[in-house]
DNA sequence: TGAGGGCTCTGCAACGATGCAGACATAATG
DNA sequence: CATTATGTCTGCATCGTTGCAGAGCCCTCA
């Protein structure tokens, strides 16, 4: 099982280790003769570097570790796409592991026996873990936090501004003439700042607008599931006064919500237009097809990569708060049948 | 950045390296008193294992790698969180990588310079590397195929029984009457093994119901995803006598196909009825809801990781050949509306 | 009293690789 | 011809941990 060590081609070749290992790396100066002599046998015993020694030796590892709540939650599941393209990109290979939303899990990985050691780094996705708890850990390894949570500058963050980007969805939904614009998705407890960032971003819209809220139409989520969407939507189409749009905090949200109102015999967007966020693949097949708020899924990826390297390096200064650009994304959802 | 090692632990307690260690993994008696006075200096130096020395000297790293060709695609997604939670009972954290259904990066992972080192096994959803290539790159780590391909008893393998999930699923269009049953997504190609198993059972429903096959409704494509699903929906709708059913070899190409059905007008199932294969959670909330064949994900994963574990401890025969149940879930795309 | 045994604790070697300093032979130089 | 430079190659130490063998020490019991 355990295959042929420097040890081995040296002993066949009749050379050192060194100057196998110099052979293997190409880093000394070895004579033409010698270098096919040694290469002939790594070729035949089939050497392979032992990675864990050489990790060992040189203190680092080349691998990053990616940590989210779901990963067959399809936003993550395409992050997680573009951060091992952009880790690729660099020579890193990374390792994934998803908390299932636990906060105990979360804390796990900062703790004693986890597996952090063996990472060169860590971009978390964190969903209750707080910035206290993670200063307090005394982490060896460099962190970047990816998208939730507001962390009063502690560590490095990559995220859209969701303020913004929230506004822009439910200005699209006024811009409409819509005057009853639901919202679902939020979160008003400790753990939930992302939510509240959004609440406020849908507030502001309806203020610059010149509108009031009616607070009955913002119905709150623990999670972020299709289920809750339609669950959600039930509940306002139950309203004496429903709404006749709603913004959803995700596409996840909105497109169980589309679901609930497809059933309910509600016409999209005749009757209820709906805008998500996150820009998902699903939300341009879905029927009707998604109007959404889609950040730059690549750039969030790069930024939050490069930002952990540099901070592996030790090259980082203050930890960034890098802003990723988000665009409004008019499909079927609110702008009704779309010609091909 | 580098923590504290056993060595500062021990200089500080004033006692040997090997007495920390003992301390440390509770391995050797270790009196009360000493055993405190140790403990005092590990948590206040808050020492962490170096993982990396740890697997070097032990000859293991509790990783396994899973490799998919794109981590986007809901079914890999899935399946990926059901590779983490099954690793996870055992111990182990899992590398993903997706090789973009690049043969040349699936080859790449057996190479000479890639990290297959680093992890205690790989499992391995090849799309187009075959079982000759796999067999002649003399691989180190243990090795476990998952889902597609044929391998010839070459390698443990983990999937589904393919021609019978076709099977069911064709079966169950013309139980429902239907007469003109179209495929999408054969790939009649050295790499489409998987493909072929299903068009296989796909024309076995048709014989066994006495049916003859119309070549002409089976249309191949070379990936899986939604757009090719409605392309192909679009070429089918475009027949002189264009189907009244159509069997796509999984849910992504449904779900496309789905949209292109809805998009030209014809009422699903009324008009034209679908069905998929694999049961991803979108095909819950599509409209309508999607009739598929759901492969076991759950055990799949535990089975693949079982047998991968087995083979890390060197305790496997014969590669088996592991085939997991599948069943057919009805939904709104083949039986109509469905009362909540 | 002294041999034997259990309990703690320790030092050395090793996992497989790389960094460093130097050895050796040959070539260039004054 | 002696000296320095150059180009190859090697051995030793080291990364941080654990396996192994054994050293003390105290206690027991003949």
């Amino acid at each position: 099982m355990a295959g042929p060590t420097l040890r081995d081609v040296a002993k066949r070749a009749n050379v050192s280790i060194r100057t196998v290992s110099n052979v293997v790396n190409g880093y000394a100066p070895v004579s033409d003769e010698l270098r096919a002599r040694v290469q002939a046998v790594l070729d035949e015993l089939d050497y392979r570097p032992n990675l864990i020694a050489r990790n060992l030796k040189q203190g680092r590892t080349g691998m990053i570790a990616l940590v989210v709540p779901e990963l067959d939650v399809p936003y993550f599941a395409e992050l997680a796409r573009e951060v091992i393209t952009a880790a690729r990109a660099h020579g890193y290979v990374v390792m994934i592991d998803q908390t299932d939303g636990d906060g105990d899990r979360e804390r796990e990985l900062l703790g004693r026996d986890s597996r952090a050691t063996m990472f060169d780094g860590l971009l978390l996705s964190p969903l209750s873990v707080s910035a206290e708890e993670l200063r307090g850990r005394g982490n060896r390894i460099p962190i970047v936090l990816l998208g939730e949570h507001i962390f009063n500058g502690s560590f490095p963050h990559v995220a859209i501004d969701n303020v913004a980007a929230a506004r822009d969805a439910t200005a699209h939904l006024l811009d409409l003439g819509r005057r009853r614009v639901a919202a679902i998705g939020d979160q008003p407890y400790a753990t939930g700042e992302t939510a509240q960032l959004r609440t406020t971003g849908y507030r502001q819209a309806h203020t610059r607008a010149g509108l009031e809220v009616d607070d009955s139409l913002i119905v709150s989520t623990p999670h972020f599931h299709r289920r809750l969407g339609a669950e959600a939507m039930e509940r306002l189409l139950a309203l004496p006064e429903p709404p006749d749009a709603v913004f959803c905090y995700n596409d996840l949200l909105a497109l169980g919500a589309i679901r609930a109102l497809t059933r309910a015999g509600r016409r999209i967007p005749d009757d209820v237009a709906v805008v998500g966020v996150d820009d998902i693949e699903e939300g341009q097949y879905s029927t009707p097809s998604l109007t959404t708020v889609a950040p730059d899924k690549g750039e969030l990826a790069r930024r939050a990569v490069d930002t952990l390297l540099e901070s592996i390096r030790g090259e980082l200064g203050s930890p960034p708060e890098i802003v990723v650009p988000h665009r409004l994304i008019v499909r079927e959802s609110t702008a009704g049948e779309i010609p091909v």
